[in-house]
DNA sequence: TATTGTTATACTCTATAACTATA
DNA sequence: TATAGTTATAGAGTATAACAATA
């Protein structure tokens, strides 16, 4: 492959000129996130509810440690979560016929609804920050954003789920 | 997974096909950090530590109340977090003599060379997600990112600083 | 015995308020 | 009185452990 990488490069002395990946994600995602919540206030949605009416939708979730661990957060976490969602109606939780354990998470017309809107209101704020970058970087950063979520290196879930006994 | 990416405009009809871009920004800083924990803990380095040796070589800082702010935390967050850095020699506090309130911080030559080091570790595996990516991809990813860091809807830092009396 | 969901408890992180010393 | 730094306290967020129901 080339060799024309000397200009961003940490071989020459181990002294990188370049900001660190994190510390440009990391509080972009911490403004991101204070962008959204008055949009989520508005709607009457907390960041980990939105995150459960979005994820719900996507793939059929069968078991709530699943929809739990999808959305990086813990198991105990989301049920309050969850029994709030229930309580105003945007999610069912039926008992899984095969297996009375699990208890089927699906999302009703309103919840469906109430998501729709709230992510089109989010994005739009979005797009006004997207905007202010040039056609192909947007689509470059949304694509590298992309594939690197998907990376298995950054998807490992957290260690010691089960494996640590006491 | 869809990868319906016919149309990604959201005036069609208010329901975005496009993942929120905090969605995918949030898990990476996430993962980004998780994945700078074992280098911070093999240089004896919080998170919180390293961005204070991170900042106070770009530019000179003079109160400790802007370097806080400046690296996102509280001003009451970093004092034991000075307090380490100076007991281990990496940092120097000094009294402003224009203004004794004032400590004036710099890094030691030790501090300056551990800030190095575990830069170079931690932007070392950074560098191995970003060959990932195409070489293009790759650096209008870092240009965005660059760019929406400083934009003034995102560097808007938290209101009510010193507004609410009492 | 193992697993799903749940509850209760403890721990970590963070912010708010009160104190000192300088100005 | 106001500000920089510090300390102490309280609050939010999170994880760990124990429990009941089902397999």
């Amino acid at each position: 492959m080339g060799e024309n990488t000397a200009d961003r490069d940490t071989t020459s002395g181990g002294r990188p000129d370049r900001p660190d990946l994190a510390a440009m994600v990391v509080p972009l995602g911490r403004a991101l996130m204070a962008a959204e919540q008055p949009v989520l206030d508005a709607h009457g949605l907390t960041m980990w509810a939105y995150a459960v009416l979005l994820h719900l939708d996507e793939t059929p979730i069968r078991t709530q440690a699943a929809l739990a661990e999808a959305i990086g957060a813990d198991k105990t976490r989301i049920i309050a979560v969850l029994d709030d969602l229930e309580a105003r109606g945007l999610i069912v939780r039926q008992p899984d016929p095969g297996d009375r354990r699990v208890r089927l998470l699906s999302l009703t017309a309103e919840g469906r609804r109430l998501r729709d809107a709230a992510q089109t209101a989010i994005q739009e704020g979005e797009e006004r920050l997207l905007a202010r970058l040039p056609a192909a970087d947007r689509a470059a950063l949304l694509r590298a954003l992309h594939t690197l979520s998907e990376l298995p290196e950054l998807t490992t879930r957290k260690p010691g789920r089960g494996s640590s006994r006491s």
